[in-house]
DNA sequence: ATGGCTACGATCCGTAGA
């Protein structure tokens, strides 16, 4: 089985790129985020005709998640439960013995912020769900865009970024709680490139300057990661015209 | 220099992202 994540920033926007991206490493679960789109206006239609059922959470302008699959999709359940969230930002499904979570956290906008409040807050009610879903399935996976680089080494810049939205300790550590609860970054699991990130800033070259973050991750559960032979990040979409800021990531399962 | 892109929904600029 193979997972990927990706914020597109923009469903519309990225439609073209998603299907010929789809189409060329054909994983078998797909998680999108930021996907801007409101429900009745999700291409249901193409996304079939490249082979992949989809389940989604949508809202205008902001926001928006979706679970892609080629296999059957069950159980889907949107929202943090105990959470009271008008933004859409997760979505869980059942693929064959899988339990898939696509999250889109928060951004945070700045340490101290209302925003980073939410952030911190949304995080505690994710890891006490998570908590619940981890009794109910044992081969559970999370799949997104996490908003938090973990480590210094996920920073193009750690002196610039410190103490930032995104590296902040209070971040790191709400994300290490996750870890906590026996989840495992996929990304780590195998030697990586040095400075291999999964977002660029659109502004200043940030991508011609590798000037970018790993915030993008896959956290699987033991049973999965056990299991798990490889993961890396695709950054041949972050090199197209009209790109997403965010490039593909994805990680195999042998079982 | 606290900006710089990009997408969106509403204009002909403001909000948000990270």
């Amino acid at each position: 089985m193979k997972f990927a994540s990706w914020n597109v920033n923009s469903l519309k926007v990225r439609l073209p790129q998603l299907l010929d991206w789809l189409a060329g490493a054909r994983p078998d679960v797909m998680c999108l985020q930021e996907i801007k789109t409101e429900d009745r206006g999700f291409p249901h239609e193409a996304i079939a005709a490249a082979g992949y059922r989809s389940v989604y959470s949508g809202q205008k302008t902001y926001n928006g998640v979706a679970i892609l699959a080629r296999e059957v999709i069950a159980e889907t359940s949107t929202g943090i439960p105990g959470l009271d969230d008008e933004q859409r930002r997760v979505i869980a499904a059942t693929i064959g013995a899988t339990r898939v979570v696509c999250l889109y956290a928060p951004n945070g906008q700045a340490v101290g912020s209302e925003k980073f409040a939410y952030k911190l807050r949304w995080y505690a009610a994710l890891e006490r769900w998570l908590r619940d879903e981890l009794q109910r399935y044992p081969r559970l996976a999370l799949l997104g865009d996490f908003n938090v680089a973990p480590e210094d080494r996920d920073v193009h810049d750690p002196k610039a970024w410190e103490g930032q939205v995104h590296v902040s300790e209070p971040e790191r550590a709400a994300w290490r709680a996750l870890l906590a609860l026996g989840f495992k970054d996929s990304f780590r699991l195998f030697d990586q490139p040095e400075k291999s990130f999964s977002w660029w800033d659109y502004r200043m070259m940030g991508f011609r300057r590798n000037a970018g973050l790993r915030i993008d991750q896959i956290l699987l559960c033991d049973e999965l990661a056990r299991t798990c032979t490889a993961a890396g990040i695709d950054k041949a979409p972050r090199k197209l015209e009209r790109p997403s800021d965010h490039t593909p990531i994805t990680a195999d399962i042998s079982s």
